[in-house]
RNA sequence: GCCGGUGUGGCGGAAUUGGCAGACGCGACGGAUUCAAAAUCCGUUCCGGUUCACCCCGGGUGUGGGUUCGAGUCCCUCCACCGGUACCA
């Protein structure tokens, strides 16, 4: 009897399902025991290509499994769910590729990669099971969109809370509101008070025209329509978040261009969340590179605003600076080319130059802008401005290096103090007045007309005010108190952070609960009319082009006109059109795994308030390629659910753990178009997986006879270089596979993918097969006699090593502290029992089959999936004492007995058990005895 | 450019966090078994020297320096690769 991994794994896998072995009981539910513990772990669910599952994903499934089942064995109520992503680009794309309808390939692809998951023995709770796409899902998906759209954030508390809330306030006259839509509170002696810091006149409610309270409101929706630029995929037929756009100005899928354009789109206003969401990602379990990501994307800044009074003017610009320390040296201004005072202001003999350079650069797209070389361009205005801080009439300029997006869209230039400020500065001949002086003793203390950082401050001195001798951290202080006080400005801080763009020109994604009535009016869907079904279309294609300039046309444009078309109240509607991006199935899944099949709320309070207490999420565990996107808006989301009520904890995810890239080779046509790595040869004929890294780079490789480069990278489908696990599954099993894939290498370094290793770990499993059972007869070779005193040390040492590896996930270490234990048995003729036992149960929540076969070989009832986790005692891993040799330059002087676990402990408790070692050290007096590993390194005479 | 990560044998990777560098696995070499092969088992495998009595000596963790009785690990310099990001004021 051989190990049969096929039968194995069959019996077992029809056994889980049978018996539902990883049914995860709700509280309430019958057998559930409330006195244990939860324990929620998660892996990012998969959207289901029709590649199926590759390398990548079993690793990421495969280590949550081994962590629940690991907490299962603890102790612990273990919540581990999967369901699929289904909507969203990658699928439709699929679906337009073979000419199938999406639905249809969605299923398909469920269906292989549900069994794909099978065959690796994952221990899902399948009655949890959905997808994205269901209507069951997506009906609460518009739900919460609803919450969104239904939503502000009260700008006193910085909670969302329910629009009526704020039109009540509005009614009653609590707020006013100011000329630039702000809100303003009417305490109760009639006085004003600012919340958003601008004066002028203020306007009651109820002075408003409907259409004007309705946009009023529209400003403060946490999901709101608005004219804007977004970045527009011809080739896609789409509009890109700009989490999806990437910095070479094409499109995260597709690698198509991008061109930015101004349209009418649903947008959530993720940044009425910038300090919240950057604030509570201090206490979070989160890689720290990820957490600096999305520190480095919503991108805080701070500093103040600073008016500039335009000469002969009543009017004025304002700029943000972050340095405002530098004001003395500001000696000249640029405004962004679009700044809409631009026309104002300039000069009629500049106008001609001004408004052709304006129209330039509107021409250039981002990736023009990208590609083109950094050199400064830009017009003089004619204009000028005051410098507030010294009175000293300088120059307005417009150029394209400021961007309107940031800020607000015009700056002090400080050529002295920046780096692209003083580009331009020489190159248009402009004043360069240093201000800062570096510290003494730095690099740059002898350049101070270029000097970027903190520093001293310098020639920043009127009769009023003076900054100098001052450090910046207290220059930037005093100024901004100065600025405020004589009302030239105010501190200010700014976020990179922009609202979502939230609407997609896209068949397969959630439809909008959401209807067009006359004119901008917007109705939203009652919640009991969601969900609003996605309809069949023949053709979903969407409609590419080449032309930036083409209109965007839906597909749902093409929908049956009772669909398109309804009649709500006797008025004629217009559905919205657009669908939701891929990622707002993704952002509130892992809620709803809480309580899958609740048909009256999107989430029991109960099921929610148990499975993520603590800190939501106990474990999630998912790729770095979602640092920014789906980990940002999931966190968005959730918050806002948080402030309605509707969950319990302040953040989803409590701890996070990236699991790095598997690598494979990949190879690129001329025109750099990734083809398929399976199709490759090289031209020696070799195997491309037996070159090691040096011989990568100088092979050369042929795809249809057509030289390509090899480049090397990620596993997956945008390099066509997957790989899947059937076909390892079907020669060498499950167990060895995963162990395998476990065993490449610690699980949050990318790694690259070699196959042939997995050899060892076939080996290692053929062994301990044997080392328990006769292969002849079929008998285990376990008894009952009692393991030797090294032996059960080791044993113990083991389940250390094991449990230690389990929480940190370390299950390369686990394992071959296992292989290592293994080993020591191979040589007995006879296993005692409870060794035998120890490392089955340490064992299986890697390889799951044999230890379950295993398992009942040694005679067990029941699941070992439902065996305690062996205990370590910690007694037996430390010898008391040793002796040891005492060697002085090389020549054995005497014996030394010490603790065997001393190390770096002082003579004196180390001599306790000898007091001639101080003898034996040529008479100098010892203070440290530095033991390592049972052998005397060192004495340290002093 | 800026921010982050990583550099250890022919390869994947260990190293109790400052204490015997190279665990474990692959590959390679030698041997046993076999008619033969596969599978399996045993031995060797960082480099150099000296021994083949298995012991000893010297060097060695991208580069150059430093701290320490002691550095793969801590500090500074430089280099290479990977990832993020980029006129963000």
């Amino acid at each position: 009897m051989h190990y049969d991994f096929h039968a194995i794994e069959k019996h077992w896998q029809d056994y889980w399902e049978q018996h539902k072995t990883f049914r995860t009981l709700n509280p309430g539910q019958e057998g559930f025991d409330p006195s244990r513990p939860k324990y929620y772990v998660l892996a990012m669910f998969p959207y289901p290509s029709g590649a199926g599952m590759h390398m990548g994903h079993a690793l990421n499934y495969t280590s949550t499994d081994i962590v629940a089942r690991y907490k299962r064995m603890a102790g612990y109520h273990v919540l581990h769910p999967i369901g699929f992503d289904s909507f969203g680009l990658p699928a439709e794309q699929y679906a337009v590729e073979k000419g199938i309808h999406p639905r249809v390939t969605t299923q398909q692809n469920i269906g292989n990669i549900t069994t794909q998951f099978r065959r690796l023995g994952l221990g899902f709770d399948w009655d949890r099971c959905f997808s994205t796409t269901d209507r069951d899902y997506y009906r609460w998906t518009q739900w919460i969109f609803l919450q969104l759209y239904h939503s502000y954030v009260d700008p006193e508390t910085g909670c969302a809370a329910p629009i009526e809330q704020l039109r009540r306030r509005l009614e009653s006259g609590e707020y006013d509101v100011g000329p630039g839509g702000e809100l303003i509170k009417v305490s109760g002696d009639g006085m004003m008070d600012a919340l958003g810091g601008v004066e002028g006149v203020a306007r009651k409610w109820i002075e408003l025209e409907p259409d004007q309270q309705r946009s009023l409101l529209n400003e403060y929706r946490l999901a709101y329509m608005a004219e804007v630029p977004v970045n527009w995929c011809p080739a896609l037929g789409t509009v890109l978040a700009n989490e999806e756009v990437t910095n070479e100005g094409r499109s995260d899928r597709g690698n198509h261009p991008v061109y930015r354009r101004p349209l009418r789109q649903w947008t959530l206003r993720i940044t009425a969340y910038s300090e919240r969401l950057l604030a509570d990602l201090e206490p979070l379990d989160w890689p720290e590179p990820i957490k600096l990501m999305q520190r480095n994307w919503i991108g805080r800044s701070d500093g103040a605003e600073v008016d500039f009074a335009i000469d002969d003017t009543d009017q004025s610009i304002c700029v943000f600076t972050t340095r405002p320390d530098t004001l003395f040296g500001a000696t000249y201004m640029v405004l962004a080319p679009e700044h809409p005072l631009v026309e104002d202001i300039t000069t009629p003999s500049r106008r001609d130059t001004v408004a052709e350079y304006q129209r330039l650069s509107a021409a250039k797209s981002e990736i023009d802008r990208q590609t083109q070389t950094k050199k400064k361009t830009g017009e003089f205005t004619g204009a000028h401005a005051i410098n507030p801080a010294n009175g000293q009439r300088i120059p307005i300029w417009i150029a394209d290096y400021v961007m309107m997006g940031y800020g607000t869209g015009a700056i002090m230039a400080v050529p002295a103090h920046d780096d692209r400020d003083h580009e331009f500065a020489q190159a248009f001949h402009l004043p360069i007045v240093p201000v800062v002086r570096p510290p003494a003793g730095t690099k740059s203390d002898h350049n101070i007309e270029a000097f970027i950082g903190d520093g001293t401050s310098i020639n920043s001195a009127h009769s009023k005010l003076s900054l100098n001798g001052l450090p910046t951290a207290q220059a930037k202080h005093v100024i901004a108190q100065w600025l405020t006080t004589n009302g030239y400005g105010r501190p200010r801080t700014q976020y990179k952070l922009r609202d979502w763009l939230f609407s997609r020109q896209r068949y397969w994604g959630e439809p909008f609960p959401i209807l067009h009535g006359d004119g901008e009016k917007i109705i939203a869907v009652e919640p009991e009319d969601i969900p609003v079904e996605l309809p069949e279309l023949d053709d979903f294609k969407p409609r590419s082009t080449d032309d930036p300039d083409a209109a965007p046309s839906p597909p749902l444009d093409r929908a049956p006109t009772d669909w398109k078309n309804p009649t709500i109240n006797g008025a004629a509607c217009i559905r919205e059109l657009n669908t939701m991006p891929q990622w707002a199935g993704s952002c509130w899944y892992y809620l709803r795994f809480c309580d899958t099949r609740n048909h009256e709320e999107f989430v029991g309070r109960e099921m929610e308030r148990f499975w993520m207490s603590g800190h939501g999420v106990d474990l999630y565990v998912g790729g770095v390629e979602h640092a920014v996107l789906h980990l940002l808006y999931a966190r968005f989301w959730h918050k806002v659910l948080y402030d309605l009520g509707h969950a319990s904890t302040p953040e989803p995810f409590g701890r996070l753990f990236n699991q790095g890239y598997i690598q494979e080779d990949a190879f690129r046509d001329e025109r750099g178009v990734v083809v398929d790595a399976f199709e490759v040869t090289d031209s020696h004929g070799r195997p491309a997986l037996e070159l090691d890294r040096r011989q990568r780079q100088t092979e050369h490789f042929f795809y249809h006879n057509q030289p390509v480069q090899r480049i090397f990278g990620k596993m997956g489908k945008s390099l066509k270089n997957s790989v899947t696990p059937d076909k390892l599954v079907e020669q060498y099993g499950a167990d060895t596979l995963r162990l395998f894939l476990m065993y490449l290498g610690p699980l949050d370094q990318s790694k690259p993918w070699n196959p042939k290793d997995i050899i060892g770990i076939e080996r290692f499993l053929k062994r301990l097969w044997r080392n328990y059972i006769n292969e002849e007869s079929g008998d285990p070779l376990v008894d009952d006699h009692p393991a030797s005193d090294p032996l059960r040390r080791q044993m113990h040492r083991t389940v250390q090593r094991v449990t230690d590896a389990m929480e940190t996930m370390s299950f390369n270490i686990a394992i071959a502290a296992l292989i290592e234990f293994n080993n020591e048995l191979v040589h007995r003729k006879r296993i005692p029992r409870d060794a035998a036992e120890t490392l089955v149960l340490c064992l299986s929540p890697m390889a799951p089959h044999i230890s379950e076969q295993l398992w009942r070989q040694l005679g067990a009832d029941g699941s070992i999936a439902d065996a305690e986790w062996p205990k370590y005692d910690p007694e037996l891993l430390v010898e008391d004492r040793i002796e040891l040799p005492v060697q002085v330059n090389g020549k054995v002087r005497g014996r030394i007995i010490v603790p065997a676990d001393a190390k770096n402990d002082t003579i004196e408790q180390a001599a306790l058990a000898d007091g001639k070692v101080a003898v034996a050290i040529a008479g100098k007096t010892v203070r440290k005895v530095i033991v390592v590993k049972g052998r005397l390194v060192n004495l340290v005479a002093q």
